[in-house]
DNA sequence: ATAATTTGTGACATCGATTTCAGGTCAACA
DNA sequence: TGTTGACCTGAAATCGATGTCACAAATTAT
């Protein structure tokens, strides 16, 4: 390989020399400085990137990781790899299948510089473990957690969730079942919230209607529908954990010969890329800005500026559900 | 940080032995072995992998060259992903939006050493150029193309859209419109090729029914299905260039009002997430294998071993829609 | 008893870059 | 004329590991 001794040597300047005509930075005399970058094009020169890492200390890598590349966790990769290739960054990626040794690799190769920083989509991991690490660089968590050293860049389902009461009230729905997921998570605390201040506004009664917990995938929502039809009067509306529950939903009463809004209405919520293909009514929010984000933190602790993060909204998006 | 010569130091011992008491190659001492091993353990250390690069030349880093992380295109990351980390390897990604000039930033990446092998899951680059850069590091493509120091680990898809035909076949369909792709691709060719022949093995006229090109999209599968109702008979049956045209005309089929398969069949291709909920019948093909195969190919020129490639074939998923 | 081999150790070179430092030239300025 | 500072250069140190080599001691083979 032809290094930056091999390109000095050809030019006849010492290394020292060739390694500033190259950069840029310091005094070379105009003559040597075309020489040696003449040699070096000829040469087909590029210098080893794995010596200046070394020597500096700094990779321009970043980690990112995840349990898997599926749906919504994509759409966040593609617009962190987007933010991070425009600042001249690289992403490298770890696939942790939601395994606490897993998510314990990614953290060992921050502490061994093979990245600058790291980005958890989701966890497993105790939080303070993954704090643990952060001497040894900068830790962002994608997943809504509290932690003084480990920023989030999650958005608060408050809002997104209360989007979606109100529009199913606009729409005349008034006995609204709510579906939700894990109670133990934040999100869903927050949108139980929502539903309460909701019901409060429009003096409902909360619990008109029974809600149900920890429901997340295709066959709850089919399950769901079934249950309803079984357990009484179905209610006017459905508000959802996600668009996979809806589109169970869906999916089930067209089976069973009901009509969709007009047996009951269905709002998702995550706007993946199915919503779109299902008509479903549903509340997006930008993910690619949230990485983007996610970016903006990491490099503003590396690099030690001050970028400001831009400020993120749900919005519906209405289709043929509701 | 602690490096290696910090360790030595502590345990009264050279670097050289440290590291050989660290790396458990060559002759140390049990008595020294202990000492150094319980330095590091009490020091917290862990190499720097960037001077082990350097030394070695060797990054086990490898990179994954794409347009963008949706679709199948995720699949295959994580299928790659996967087998890379399982045998200790990283992966990196570049994200190229189909830009040549992203392209080659990753090509430059390869040669200078921030990864050992690049596999590309498409590209729009000038094969030469690709393999150019070969010389710097096995380059595999997920994209169908023949090049001697590029293998891929394309499926030949004849084989895939003649299960698609055999299948609207045995269910009794005989008017059947092939809806292609772009025709200049390889695989599109195949299919029509794998159309040819089927024609001929059950006496029909390849002709009976027009064909299209240069369909991809949702709205492609839309525009197909109002083409046919204002332009003469519908057709028995569609196979089309993959399920986002299938998804397309589904959704325009039940907002008209028609009946799937009554009124006509549909038959998609890749057998994407959506094509579960939308109830499509569609033709499977394992990426996750592929992208394993992709790993193994680079592997074997790394390490100089000789793994052998699993046999992949595709299959029918029979759902509502045929 | 001697030769050959195995075991054990540290000094030093190396991977490929950057950066510090010391020293040199030259022009401008007091 | 002496001083200052800008410009230019190369030797050598450095980043953090590994690996070669020379040398010594202990063990085994002949």
């Amino acid at each position: 390989m032809t290094n930056i001794k091999e390109i000095a040597k050809r030019a006849g300047v010492s290394p020292s020399t060739a390694s500033r005509a190259l950069s840029g930075k310091g005094y070379v005399s105009e003559e040597k400085k075309r020489r040696v970058l003449a040699v070096a094009e000829e040469f087909d020169y590029a210098p080893n990137l794995n010596a200046l890492s070394l020597k500096t200390g700094i990779t321009r890598r970043l980690g990112l990781v995840a349990p898997a590349f599926i749906e919504s966790v994509s759409l966040f990769t593609g617009g962190f790899v987007r933010a991070a290739e425009e600042n001249g960054y690289t992403v490298t990626l770890f696939m942790t299948g939601s395994d606490v040794f897993k998510e314990l690799e990614a953290l060992e190769a921050l502490r061994r510089k093979q990245v600058d920083a790291l980005v958890f989509v989701m966890f497993q991991s105790e939080l303070s473990v993954i704090a643990g690490y952060t001497k040894y660089g900068p830790i962002v968590s994608w997943q809504r957690i509290v932690h003084e050293n480990v920023p989030s860049v999650f958005m608060n389902q408050y809002d997104g969730y209360m989007i979606a009461l109100e529009h199913l009230y606009a729409q005349g729905y008034r006995r609204i079942c709510n579906i939700y997921g894990a109670p133990i998570r934040l999100n869903t605390q927050s949108r139980m919230e929502a539903f309460q201040d909701f019901c409060r506004k429009y003096d409902l009664d909360p619990n008109a209607c029974p809600s149900f917990d920890n429901m997340g995938n295709t066959r709850h929502g089919e399950q769901m529908v079934r249950w309803w039809l079984e357990n009484g009067r179905i209610p006017d509306a459905f508000a959802t954990t996600n668009d996979r529950v809806a589109a169970g939903m869906v999916a089930e009463a067209r089976r069973l010969g009901l009509q969709i809004p007009e047996d009951f209405a269905v709002c998702g919520f995550d706007n993946l890329d199915f919503a779109d293909m299902l008509d479903l009514t549903t509340i997006h929010y930008p993910v690619n800005e949230q990485a983007g984000n996610a970016f903006s933190i990491i490099r503003n602790r590396i690099e030690h500026i001050d970028l400001p993060l831009r400020p993120l909204k749900f919005h519906l998006v209405q289709r043929s559900t509701t």
